[in-house]
DNA sequence: CGCTTAATTGACACCAGTCAATACCCGTGG
DNA sequence: CCACGGGTATTGACTGGTGTCAATTAAGCG
């Protein structure tokens, strides 16, 4: 199980020599690394879980007795309209820590998006170690600062951006934490891993535009469309110019990608570890 | 001049009996009420300035020395887009304190929209005010926190909701801080105080669009045009229905119906004030 | 009264959502 | 190996809401 989980998550591909062909197993066997004293929660496997794709890690309503951690995968934060449509707000990605406000209102929730590994926390232990250790707390904080701001720019993006505009910002952001891969010419190949279902309900449009856009960016030379799932991207900055992030780009992407390294780290490392959260 | 602005000020249009005609000019000889120790900021006419619509109070990019107390009238916190748009992101309103940030970014500002009768406080003294009085620094934050929810709401509806539906809610708030008056069968008229472009450039539509709307709600039997400035609303709830705030419009407005309230003892009492920051 | 500005209305275009049909991918079972 | 089925992605036809442009009307003011 565990193995699946690490195949569908995002560093296990991002080593692929070939597009979406695994060739290691990189997070076996890896610490989840949040420091508790001197012991290591979730540094033996009895707390982690994989997910499949489009299950229930948190429901509005209750609350929960559990913290999580994310060790690899994709979450959605999502709720439902009062037209019964779905919103999603926002993305948890690996490295992040979800459920740390005890509940949310009834109808909001928080499920995976892709094959996730997670690990589950007591929250009563959570909170001794929140207390316990002044790095987690830190990163607890700063968490929360990089969610508040994608979430502020994606409601703001609702209302002030195209769907095009939207979508192209939300292609240049997946570089950061989806597979991203370098090819002959110097341009990447990305690996979307979010249907396109979830697409449209995290950025307030539908499967069908998101397809014409595609199509239409695809002929303007913007992206080039290897396969439903895989988009060459000629140049970066044509895309963050065209999704008006030119300018916000390096800051928007500054959390993701050192949590990323942060975790990549503890990947390299065979021994435990003694923090994860490093400062920055 | 600080005849005029009490006259369109909104207290003054609230006690006059026929719609739109000055009966009272309550806010002469009104202290702002900051307290400062035992002496009164703004006790005396030198700080009181009035100002006509759409004057600039304060320029983004720019420092400011002076923090702003209004007294009457609506100003707006605006931004222009990269297309060269204007976004009016939020209103301020009586009672509120403005600028207390120090400097917004370059394209962002404050300006009037009405006629407004303001304070300015210079920012040490209000620094110094602040750090002597609990009441203010509570008072501060209690604003903050109101900003910040309109401002949330109103970049969430942008994605969320149609220009109708924002409408109806924008005017359904609008009874608790525009001239709103009792008529003979227990409906109420709403005296607009806003100019169309204003609307629409806070509302993210076109002024067009707006008078589609007034004239499909009138059609519908929701609102009564008796003029360009002046609706009658048979039925609140209804407005409050079809701007998906039922559940909301009382939480949204008690901070603004409070602040107002506590200006109202200042305008009923002829003597100095002691405080103006009432506690909840 | 005439000027200026704001508000309204109409004609039109276009973007994006909806519905329906088709193509594609992939796993299963014969 | 191929046929089938289920799900996902794509495409086309159509519709409606909303922005744009232009013209008209109304309101405010000297």
């Amino acid at each position: 199980m565990e193995h699946q989980v690490a195949a569908t998550g995002i560093w296990a591909e991002r080593h692929a020599a070939p597009i979406c062909t695994i060739s290691r197993r990189a997070s076996i066997g890896v610490s989840c690394a949040l420091p508790l004293g001197k012991s290591m929660l979730c540094g033996n496997a009895s707390h982690r879980e994989g997910r499949a794709p489009d299950s229930e890690i948190i429901t509005g309503g209750a609350s929960s007795h559990d913290v999580w951690f994310i060790r690899s995968g994709i979450l959605r934060l999502q709720r439902y309209g009062y037209d019964g449509r779905r919103h999603i707000l926002s993305l948890f990605l690996p490295g992040e820590i979800v459920g740390f406000e005890g509940e949310f209102r009834k109808g909001v929730g928080v499920e995976t998006v892709t094959q996730s590994g997670l690990c589950r926390i007591n929250r009563r232990m959570f909170d001794t170690m929140l207390n316990d250790n002044d790095e987690l707390r830190a990163e607890i904080f700063r968490q929360k600062q990089d969610q508040l701001d994608r979430l502020h720019w994606l409601t703001w993006s609702l209302g002030a951006l195209s769907p095009e505009e939207r979508y192209c910002a939300f292609l240049a952001l997946s570089t950061r934490y989806m597979p991203y891969q370098t090819v002959s010419d110097g341009s990447a190949v990305l690996t979307m891993q979010l249907p396109r279902v979830d697409i449209a309900d995290l950025l307030g449009t539908t499967v069908e535009t998101l397809c014409r856009i595609n199509r239409k960016l695809s002929e303007a030379g913007v992206i080039e469309i290897k396969d439903p799932t895989h988009f060459r991207i000629p140049d970066l900055h044509r895309l963050t110019s065209l999704g008006r992030i030119d300018g916000t780009f390096d800051r928007m992407v500054r959390g993701i990608t050192e949590r990323r390294h942060c975790l990549d780290r503890m990947v390299a490392a065979t021994s435990k570890i003694s923090t994860c959260f490093c400062g920055r």
